[in-house]
DNA sequence: CCCCATATACTCGGTACCGGATATACGGGA
DNA sequence: TCCCGTATATCCGGTACCGAGTATATGGGG
């Protein structure tokens, strides 16, 4: 059976791999100093499924076995040829080809109109106070980021996350105030039903 | 236990049932009908844990056991007044509070350094067309149902998809832009590990 | 009237994932 | 010196999810 691309924490791993050898563990706390977090999800639990997974398709290789006193063995690993090259080119595929996915609030708002207008006019607009703090939260971690001289590229996919929040609490207050005032198509009858 | 707000299909099928009773394969035909498979990810598997887990939860009742011939039992579900709630009060949450998504884009571009800027740009470049053909696609179908004669608020979500869309694209624009003319913060460093 | 492709309706086994449990080491305060 | 809170490092049981499998009914063409 061939490495199915699903949990990109096994990227993470690759990445981390190409870098230097580490033991699991190692791989979590790197990850965490990095922040990497923010962006690739970790567990313990995944990590370990995760690091098994690769050393059974030989993308990673045990490279040593490490005991200090009666602590629990440490395994660390190194990245293989195949594994760098798994590497590159499932990053290049992860980029390039948009994929499929679900995110919640578009399930959210796709059935708003469940609700009374009121209400929803509230949760949008409890939204778009929301994103609203998350930008200004990301743009202090950039402001602080830059000042630690950190090049622009080691932080790219912030700048990234940045643009699309910006996007999302402009169309919430789109929205927002085309409900207020009942510009948006069907409202009439959006109103009806909830009375 | 009290129930688990996981599965956005859960709340797709109670929506379904707040219309009428159904079974649960019929809840699969209206969805994908309604082309709401594309918000919401569907699969029988999962449907019928999820409709389970209602019924466990009494969010939903077994309204009727029907039995045509010689062909698996249908069992038709009802939505009960807890049901309802539920409905509404996730609903509300689920537009009200940004939830923390993962997204394997933003995973791939955090670690795009990794590639020669040369690949990098490349992919950029592909994905920016790829975003552009969904956009196009998009319109198309945003026509078509706006020519049917449905309300825009029954399209909703598709609207704030493209807006987000359009976003992608302006900054996979903007990013091929700074890759190409070497402008973005870090690039002479990033070319001279990959020679 | 027979055949087979498609539609109907659900079931089941495998697995990836989660998060809490486990067990030892270390360090600083009383 | 003795606790105890935190750090180190991994493991494991449960579950939600997936998608392929099963079995019957329908209906249109030859």
């Amino acid at each position: 059976m061939t490495f199915k691309r699903t949990n990109p924490l096994a990227l993470a791993v690759l990445a981390l791999l190409s870098e230097r050898p580490m033991h699991p563990y190692e791989m979590a706390q790197t990850m965490r100093e990095r922040h990497q977090e923010e962006v690739v999800k970790l567990n313990y639990g995944s990590l370990y499924t995760v690091v098994e997974s690769l050393h059974r398709h030989e993308l990673i290789a045990a490279a040593a076995v490490q005991k200090a006193g009666n602590r629990p063995e440490r395994t660390v690993y190194a990245v293989t040829g195949a594994g760098t090259a798994e590497l590159h080119d499932w990053l290049r595929d992860l980029i390039a080809t948009p994929a499929k996915e679900y995110r919640a609030f578009e399930a959210g708002i796709s059935m708003v109109g469940l609700l009374p207008p009121a209400d929803a006019l509230d949760v949008v607009r409890r939204r778009e106070a929301a994103v609203g703090e998350q930008l200004t939260a990301l743009a202090v971690l950039l402001e602080k980021l830059a000042g630690m001289g950190l090049p622009q590229l080691a932080w790219i996919e912030l700048d990234y996350r940045m643009a699309m929040l910006r996007a999302e609490r402009a169309w919430l207050s789109w929205f927002a105030t085309a409900v207020r005032e009942g510009t948006v198509g069907g409202f009439e009858h959006w109103e009806d039903r909830h009375r």
